[in-house]
DNA sequence: ATGGTGGTTAGACCA
């Protein structure tokens, strides 16, 4: 199984990106997060006419979620499926190859202290629940996405500067550790323990490709027995360098399963 | 301290 994740930053702009990526690379399950896209508008036959299966949980302009497979996609859950909490559409879940994969796009949080702010640090509290009900279901899990948080020193080209902001801010570094502290493994810094490797580079600011100046907010998770059987995990930095590409490039695991 | 760019979408909002 390989698996990646990329931060599209709009579907029916990057589509083709996506499609080539996947079979230039063999990959298994491709989980799309922000394709600022509604279901309406979602560009299904482009997937099918490549011979990939798609399935995706979309909104008007922002956020938005998707998995794209040569394989049949089973089990889809979109969100938390509670429909006293209306979610803005952040979080796909679905069965591949028999691989239980949660994709979600974190809040980026757009300032400390602002409402939005708050709204990341208590969606992040509240995944833990689905997480649990997504591991007691399955077992095994793999989850990945837009993180929105460089949980080290490593995950950002300038972390003394950036500490404290939104990304890299201590309150963040807590609520995902008590994530990932169901037994989880950052399978990237598994293989990579130095720091210095990223996988979002900002626009505004001038060549930060170039110059390196990223962070790593893009994270593949596993539980236990799938990061046990861990092979590889690595950052793809050629889409993030082609014209008018994504602010994100992908990150991508494979496993023996 | 601020702005720089880009996507969506039609003037901002979000990142």
């Amino acid at each position: 199984m390989k698996v990646a994740t990329f931060n599209a930053n709009s579907i029916r702009l990057r589509s083709q990106v996506a499609i080539e990526w996947v079979w230039e690379h063999n990959i298994d399950a491709l989980l799309v997060q922000e394709t600022k896209c509604e279901d309406g508008l979602f560009p299904v036959s482009e997937f099918e006419e490549a011979g990939l299966q798609v399935v995706f949980d979309g909104q008007k302009s922002y956020n938005g979620v998707a998995i794209i497979s040569p394989h049949p996609i089973e089990q889809v859950r979109k969100g938390y499926g509670d429909p006293a909490w209306p979610d803005d559409k952040r979080i796909l879940a679905a069965t591949v190859q028999g691989i239980r994969l949660i994709n979600t796009y974190v809040p980026n949080g757009t300032k400390v202290g602002s409402d939005k702010w708050t709204y990341k640090l208590g969606w992040l509290e509240r995944f833990g629940a689905l997480l649990d009900q997504e591991i007691a279901t399955f077992g095994e899990v793999l989850w990945a996405g837009d993180i929105n948080v460089a949980p080290t020193p490593l995950d950002v080209f300038d972390s003394p500067k950036m500490l404290g902001g939104v990304c890299h801010h201590p309150d963040e570094f807590s609520r995902l550790q008590a994530l990932v502290g169901r037994g989880l493994t950052d399978l990237f810094r598994r293989f990579h323990p130095e720091g210095g490797k990223y996988s979002y580079f900002e626009f505004v600011v001038p060549r930060s490709v170039e110059r390196n100046l990223g962070w790593r907010i893009d994270h593949i998770y596993a539980t236990p027995s799938y990061a046990d059987k861990a092979l590889a995990c690595d950052i793809d930095l050629e889409p993030r360098k082609q014209e008018r590409p994504s602010d994100h490039t992908m990150v991508w695991a494979e496993l023996d399963l």
